[in-house]
DNA sequence: CAGCTTGACTTAAGCGCTTCAGAAAGTCCA
DNA sequence: TGGACTTTCTGAAGCGCTTAAGTCAAGCTG
């Protein structure tokens, strides 16, 4: 008891206790084949007694200069980004890729646009980031870069040196809109994610709109107004006023309040899209009868709406997977792949039907 | 150029550009009070030019001991842990506490019982863990205690020298019960959430049900069956057969395709009485007119449904900031407080009747 | 002007671990 | 039996930073 107690033990002291190198004890944890059997169990054993729980992960991430962690940036709040099913079944996909490899994930939320502050991002212990549809240029890319870190970007705009996995956002949009005007829908009304255009949601020019601050949100209004332009059809395009419900609400109210009402919605999500059915259902409104709703993302509870929701299916898990194994690869040193994209197609339920 | 270019600068190098000691630079980081106001400038300037990020967090928090980082235990996966609206809401209301204190949350999911693998637990790099719902003697709590990490527990037992926030489960489960006595019903279901006594979900005797691994699970499974009992109510319990909304509704079939089928559902969360009513929906069983279910939690879906669900509020949010405040204190080195319970109410919506 | 403060930096001792280049002690084989 | 390997363990140099204690000159007091 001459060692002060109610300190931890350290390495040392275990080298101390066993009388071995500290080197030897480092390596009965790390290099099981640099030591002889018995001499590894006997440092193990001597751990124990001592209650020295393995070597400290700081003082092992300074000296290989690993963490074995894996910043997450986002540019919401923790529930706003789980209400959307989109992100937790990509995060989900990409933790069960990386999971195996020790890697786990450091949240960094962002309440304000442009991601988690810069001074989180700079002190964020981690070997590599992954950034989830942050605004164009927000600041906390620029801190990933400074501090050297590789980065893995989902759907977000190409950037040189990075990593890219996105979803074919356009051509899903694109398909969406087609799928419409084939049933015969001439006035359409679009919901539009919220990409912080407008301040508390509302109306938007086409002009507006092609300068939203979201790669996705732009690239499917593209392919929207693409489809519909050459069409001749009416549209009025409507941004959400936030993530949550709430505004998704509000905005379906808003849409379905027009007159003359549109016949036909085009979603930017698909829990824009349940909002409407659900808006729909309590107005009145037919669906599809009166009104043909499309989503986008095909996320699980796109299934289990009454009427079931035609959408846009995109794999959610596999863009979570890929973004995986890019984080992989980066770690391992690898180059940077050219950006990929997964594919979208088009799912019909029950959401939509004849004008 | 004669140094080595492609090596990240470090405080050193700032240092010698400056001219002044490593001592300096870190406090014109950490201690601007330390350096006159002039060289603290030049410092950062010189610091700016280097393209030196500021001081590297890894040998930070080695020379600190303080890693910034809060670890969270779930023991699920990620995309099944954020389903559940309930944690999202609470870890939310966490992170909104700690974030302004600079803490990231690092996320170690498990999907094995017992939380995240020991290992994990042990490498992670954080000053403090969370554990949320974990099954009685989790092997990843062990591994907390072994590295000395204070540790906040949500909704478990209390363990010794350990914060503690709960809900008032077995009230709440026992003020749901009463409801549904008082309408008239006499024939109840329980849908229990997943606890891992059955393997495959399925009905339940009460002695298995008291055994549940799952500190809510087992209190809110004894509010119900202390109220019931005593009044000869007809009782059957069921176990969804995992955390998934599929689960859920195959649960949810089970129990309305019994004979004779109960009247009255007691569902241990918000997603299982959703799913019931869904199920009621489909199979043409009138809610609240031929089966009355009630909730538990009033996530926020359970004003969406329809009918409304009636159900058992408890402030989730409250919980998750309380929770927040404990890591505050335990890592200012406070001392336990006393555990707490976030309050119970009955919220009475559309989906309950008379019997 | 001696003695005390104050402000502005520097010195140097860690924080706890990894890892590379040996050293010491076998082992093998012709 | 001696040189060439192997196996097993040690020494020591970091990893990049923080911080208590110390130095030193300038400013203040009476």
């Amino acid at each position: 008891m001459t060692r002060t107690r109610r300190r931890r033990p350290t390495l040392d002291d275990v080298a101390d206790a066993v009388g071995v190198s500290r080197a030897t004890v480092s390596n009965a944890y790390n290099r099981p084949d640099q030591l002889s059997a018995r001499l590894r169990e006997q440092v193990l054993r001597v751990a124990a007694e001592l209650g020295y729980p393995g070597p400290d992960p700081t003082a092992r991430s300074l000296a290989t200069s690993r963490t074995g962690a894996i910043a997450v940036l986002l540019d919401t709040s923790l529930s706003m980004a789980f209400s959307e099913p989109a992100l937790s079944v990509t995060l989900d996909a990409l933790a069960q890729v990386v999971d195996p490899h020790g890697h786990a994930l450091l949240l960094l939320p962002g309440g304000s646009p442009g991601g988690p502050p810069a001074a989180q991002v700079l002190g964020a212990q981690a070997d590599i980031a992954v950034a989830y549809s942050l605004a164009d240029g927000a600041p906390a890319l620029d801190s990933v870069r400074a501090r050297g870190l590789p980065l893995v970007v989902i759907d977000q705009p190409l950037l040189p040196g990075v990593a890219r996995i996105g979803c074919q956002d356009r051509l899903g949009a694109a398909l969406a809109a087609r799928h419409l005007l084939d049933l015969g829908h001439r006035r359409f009304g679009i919901f539009a994610a919220h990409s912080r255009i407008t301040p508390g949601g509302g109306e938007l020019t086409t002009e507006e709109a092609g300068a939203a601050a979201l790669h996705d949100v732009r690239e499917r209004l593209a392919g929207y107004l693409g489809e519909l332009g050459p069409r001749g059809a009416e549209v009025v395009v409507h941004e959400a006023a936030g993530l949550s419900t709430d505004s998704a609400m509000a905005g379906a109210f808003a849409l379905l309040g027009r007159t003359p009402r549109p016949t036909a919605l085009l979603c930017m999500t698909d829990q824009l899209a349940l909002a409407v059915v659900s808006a729909a259902g309590q107005l009145g409104i037919a669906v599809p009868g009166e009104l043909s709703v499309v989503g986008f993302d095909d996320s699980p509870p796109a299934g289990w709406s009454a009427p079931p929701l035609t959408t846009i299916r995109q794999d959610l898990a596999a863009k979570g997977r890929i973004a995986g194994e890019l984080v992989l690869r980066l770690l391992d040193g690898g180059e940077v792949p050219a950006p990929a994209e997964v594919p979208v197609s088009l799912v019909v339920r029950g959401s939509t039907g004849p004008a």
